[in-house]
DNA sequence: TAACATTTATTGGTATACAAACAATTCTGT
DNA sequence: ACAGAATTGTTTGTATACCAATAAATGTTA
């Protein structure tokens, strides 16, 4: 039984290494002090717009807390706004502030050579096979 | 140049969200409250028999600040032992208990089981395929 | 041997990540 | 209209994960 498991074999032990890998190069590669986390959040507010706390959140596979302290660190450093919904009392808006916006935009450069270095060890044709398995496992 | 940018087909992105998926399984399969990354050390110190608490952390992918609360905490729960090397004054072995030895080998079979839910939506070969990939990511 | 460098472990700080509990608000079904 | 359900956001607690700084012990080298 033991001699089947191999823990360097195992895929939840090989994604995390690669996602620490991946991790590294977004720190090194992003310039300004910005977490992965916290530039999806940017990322995502910018292709859809502003939106609720907690549904940013599910699009950028955040849930209730961990959303809630991106967005007021963001908030801290203004890069983003928020406010009350005036339609309804439970829900704040985020918003990108200008500041948010004009950096998002300079920035999808540096994330698209994050990417690229983060798969750098692949071949084209193997990118897609590794991105459209992975995807299977979403 | 934000046209080229969809968060959800960033290797990144999709990363995190596989390894959120692993997780839960993880955690739903795994029936005592384990977390990964203790299993990961259990399973290291299991195959490589006592080594030092650093050691056991590269071996693992911790820094040293990670494997110290994880080293701290399983210890709590008596399944591993530390005590100071006898030849260097630096360091603190690290050895499974009966506790966790016996844990440990009762627990394989539902870490291979997980490692195979997670893999669940690909074929065998598609399986092999993708971890040959993932590993060379590391 | 003495000065310097390295290794090991620890601590404090910041940032995800999630569970559980909670209050406020809104929605739903009768 | 109203009671119960669901949603939203907040807070607390636990657990990675890593950086930076530190102390203690060991290694290295002039």
């Amino acid at each position: 039984m033991s001699d089947d498991y191999v823990l360097d074999q195992q895929v939840g032990f090989i994604l995390r290494r690669v996602y620490q890998r991946h991790a590294v190069i977004f720190a090194e590669g992003i310039g300004a002090k910005l977490t992965p986390t916290q530039f999806a959040a940017l990322a995502k507010l910018y292709e859809q717009g502003p939106c609720t706390q907690n549904h940013l959140g599910r699009l950028t596979a955040m849930d209730a807390a961990t959303i809630k302290g991106v967005v007021d660190r963001l908030g801290k450093r203004s890069l983003i706004t928020t406010r009350p919904d005036p339609s309804d009392g439970r829900r704040m808006l985020v918003e990108l502030s200008e500041k948010g916006k004009t950096y998002i935009q300079t920035t999808f450069t540096k994330a698209l050579r994050i990417s690229e270095e983060t798969l750098a060890p692949l071949s084209g044709k193997e990118r897609k096979t590794l991105l459209k398995l992975l995807e299977k496992l979403c």
